[in-house]
DNA sequence: GAACCATGACAATGACATTGTCAAGATAAA
DNA sequence: TTTATCTTGACAATGTCATTGTCATGGTTC
C-alpha cells in the first residue's frame, strides 16, 4: 500500500482547514482570521468559502508569530516588513532572523508537518 | 571675505538640547528619553552629561514618529527596521516612505549627509 | 445529525506608547 | 545668586493593541 506517490509536495497547495492550521502554528483560529483581516495572510478558499491554508501560508504565519512573540513587533510592523520583502527582493526576513536569534538556540520558523528540507520562509502571496 | 555666517551645516553636529529637540519633533522630552533608553537614538552628551541632539538625530526621531504615528508600528518594529537599514544598506526606509505617502511630494527624512539644510522633513504628520 | 466552518459582535486579559508629574540634585545663563 | 533647564528614577493615567475566548446564526462536510 505504500504507494510511491510523492508528487504533492507543492507548498502552495491549500490543504489545511483553519482548525488544523491553528494547531500547526499554536494559535487560536480567531487569531488566524485576524491575520487575514489585517491582510497578512490570504489562505485559499474552497468553492464553498472555507479557508484552506497551504504550507507557505503556514510558514508565513510562523513568521508572524516569531516577529510578534519573540521580537515584540506588532501587526503593523509585520505588515511593513512583508511590504519591504515584496518591494526589495526577499532576503530581508532572513537577515532579521540572524539578528534575532544570535546564540539563543531557537530554530527558524518551519512548517511543522512535512518537514520540507529548506525551511526557509518564502514570500508567498 | 564677508565671513558670511557659515553656520556649520554638519548634520552630525550636536546642537539641540532636549527641550528644543522635543519641540522640533512634536514630542514630550520624556518620550525622547524613552527612545534613547530603547536604543533608538543616541544623542551626544556635553562634558557635563547634557543631551545634545544633532540634525541627524532629529531626522531619526522624525522617522520614529512617522512609523509609530502614521504607520502604527511599535518601538520593537522600529528597532527592527533600523537594524535592517544598517544591515542591508539604506534604501529600506525610503521604499517604505513611498508606500506610506503615495504621491504626496514630501521628501523622506534622510540620514545622509546631503540634507538640504533647513529642510526639517515633516513626514506627513 | 454531529462536528466543523463562516461572519460578526462583544469582552477580558495583558502589554505597550505616550504623556505627565514629582523628587533631588547638577548645570547654564542672566 | 537666582532662575530656568537639565539629569535620573519612579509612579501613574490614558488609550491602543494582540490574543484569546465566547455567543449567535447559518452554511458545509461526513
Amino acid at each position: 500500500m505504500s504507494a510511491a506517490r510523492r508528487p504533492d509536495r507543492d507548498p502552495t497547495r491549500p490543504v489545511y482547514v483553519i482548525s488544523v492550521a491553528a494547531t500547526l502554528v499554536s494559535a487560536h483560529p480567531r487569531t488566524l482570521r485576524i491575520y487575514e483581516d489585517e491582510g497578512l495572510v490570504s489562505p485559499a478558499r474552497t468553492p464553498t468559502n472555507i479557508r484552506l491554508y497551504s504550507e507557505e501560508d503556514i510558514r508565513r504565519i510562523l513568521w508572524i508569530r516569531h516577529l510578534t512573540r519573540d521580537r515584540g513587533v506588532n501587526l503593523a510592523g509585520v505588515r511593513i516588513l512583508f511590504e519591504l520583502e515584496e518591494r526589495l527582493g526577499q532576503r530581508i526576513l532572513e537577515a532579521l532572523y540572524d539578528e534575532g536569534t544570535r546564540g539563543r538556540g531557537d530554530e527558524p520558523p518551519e512548517a511543522g508537518a512535512s518537514g520540507s528540507g529548506d525551511g526557509r520562509p518564502s514570500p508567498g502571496r
